[in-house]
DNA sequence: CTGAAAGCGCTAACAA
DNA sequence: TTGTTAGCGCTTTCAG
């Protein structure tokens, strides 16, 4: 007790542990990094010691040593469109508890697109989605750091990518209204900018076409995934002067504010109009019918995010894999087979 | 070129920067660290170096080195029924905006409220809520890590704290509803667990007491936030034998559902029924009514605990302070003065 | 199986 | 104004 007392409280370090169980440092830093080499008798001690001192190490000094960081992070646009939806809060819990289950740290990055991450110290980085952040992809890409995208599928780029195959989710929802007779199907999309949206409206106009049905303009209506415009996109389509007798919904949220202007307007769901969305969000669960919806594995494709990061980190080289989840659709009750009046 | 070349193309250091450009690497470090005492010829000598090379200072080398650390933590509970809602994500939203501003590295931990939080290397930690994870904030509080509180008024610990008056807020809604001649009040509560619904409820009792409307207890319905409960307790509250005139619904996606639910069964809103929400959640814009709810300040709680927080590790000693957002109306076309019929 | 010693990259006295 | 030097706490050869 004759030492000079610093004036912040110094941590425990290695060494008072060392001290503490009589062995040197070297030995404490093989017991906390699990080496095998170690004499049981010694183990024991320096763990009581730990246990005693409630060592933690520090991982700053770990990192600097061994210069690898086990930091993750995410980097999440900050462009309110994409931001407000289910979807980021899924994927924020998928990688967040992933990331907890594999000890690593999960640092948030909500980025404005053009400033340039500092990436200093990180261990991996996770790019959900790249809507006009492709610029700080491939800047982590050149600076070697292990990359995945997630839910965009990059074609162009030597990168790691999860993804969900909207496409095929979106042809899934469609062939099924194809089969319960309708020919008149309209699609209300997303922000088209997004990857997600462009395929959904792709794998529409795939599937009408594999049935020989004609694309029309008319039936496709553009919205940037807001419940407002989802509203006049709505409006729009039932009031038309030939209007669809079924609609493919690029989102549950959008789907539901159909729902409930077909219902302002004295329309019955499903009767007079055949509703499928997109999500699998929950909130398409309540309400008088359930809606019929497309499910993507979020937490999944979050989840593998991760693993497939730490892939790439324990690899220590680029070796990227390209994956596509399937989307299945789910069938509650908001569609009905096409009946002449 | 003669230097060995280690498997790992070593970083750039501080040490290059300095060989570069003909200083030491003191000189180096001050320059980075936006020291006055530089003479400007070399700032620019180093500065140009540093443009050269491309180089970043390792922040684990900084941090061992100072004892400091710019990383938050936000801490939120991964309980489902509080993780999905409006206010996780915009929370979320709000300290990382917030955080990437003042250069704050987020890191985020979705806990499941017991495996202690390993804290080592974190500068400050931001509490969203404590459910069940007060040992975690009493933890932190004893290890001497700079801690607040957020969205939960703690009276009984010596912690910084920054809360939204929901009381105070329910009180709002409920008057307003007593002004508009109501007498029949029904409440609609969220997870009384939680303290922003009990805090409701009790504003809910206290703005009837004080107009000495009687409480009814078959007029408070108790859920946990979810949709699904709220269509029960919905269809409970308008089937009653005698129904309320009014609800104050604990949240607005509740709320909305309370909404559907009404007009299912033939209720008109406000006509049968007047309906005041609690969130601002945008969703409640869209509909044929806008609901009139009560707006929290969520973003700005957000951004107020990261400031909080900041000042607090600038202080280097604990000087909580306790801060009580007030929650207002915003009226829109859900409720109707009371008139006999 | 164990320990001494040399870093990892940076900051902060202390001298100059 | 600048440079020297001693750490920060840990890992990792390399000898024992």
């Amino acid at each position: 007790m004759t030492r000079t007392r610093k004036s912040t409280p110094r941590n425990i370090s290695i060494e008072d542990v060392a001290r503490a169980s009589g062995v040197s440092i070297t030995t404490v830093s093989r017991v906390i990094n699990k080496a095998k080499t170690v004499k049981e008798s010694n183990r024991i001690k320096v763990m009581s010691a730990v246990k005693d001192l409630k060592f933690q190490p520090s991982v700053f000094a770990q990192r600097l040593a061994t210069g690898k960081s086990n930091v993750v992070a995410l980097v999440i646009p900050r462009y309110e469109g994409v931001f407000y939806s289910f979807y980021a809060l899924e994927l924020i819990r998928g990688v967040g508890t992933m990331c907890e289950a594999l000890k690593l740290d999960l640092l948030l990055h909500l980025t404005d697109s053009r400033t340039p991450l500092s990436l200093r110290g990180v261990g991996g980085i996770i790019f959900s989605d790249i809507i006009g952040n492709r610029a700080q992809l491939e800047d982590s890409l050149a600076k070697g750091i292990p990359s995945v995208v997630i839910n965009y599928y990059v074609d162009d780029l030597d990168v790691s990518c999860i993804a969900i195959d909207n496409a095929g989710g979106a042809q899934n929802a469609v062939n099924y209204l194809i089969q319960l007779g309708h020919k008149k199907i309209a699609h209300i999309t997303g922000d088209i900018s997004t990857q997600a949206a462009a395929k959904r409206l792709e794998g529409y106009k795939w599937a009408l076409e594999k049935s020989n049905i004609g694309i029309r303009d008319d039936y496709i209506f553009y919205t940037d995934y807001s419940r407002g415009q989802a509203r006049t996109a709505a409006e729009n389509l039932i009031k038309a002067p030939d209007p669809a007798t079924a609609v493919f919904v690029a989102s549950d949220s959008m789907a539901l504010e159909v729902m409930a202007v077909a219902r302002e307007l004295g329309k019955d769901i499903p009767r007079d109009l055949s509703i499928v969305g997109f999500d699998d969000n929950p909130s398409g669960l309540y309400g008088p019918v359930g809606l019929t919806t497309v499910r993507q594995p979020l937490i999944r494709m979050a989840e593998e995010s991760v693993k497939e990061l730490n892939r790439l980190i324990a690899l220590k080289k680029n070796a990227p894999k390209k994956i596509l989840l399937p989307a299945e659709l789910v069938v509650r009750e908001s569609c009905k087979p096409f009946t002449e009046e």
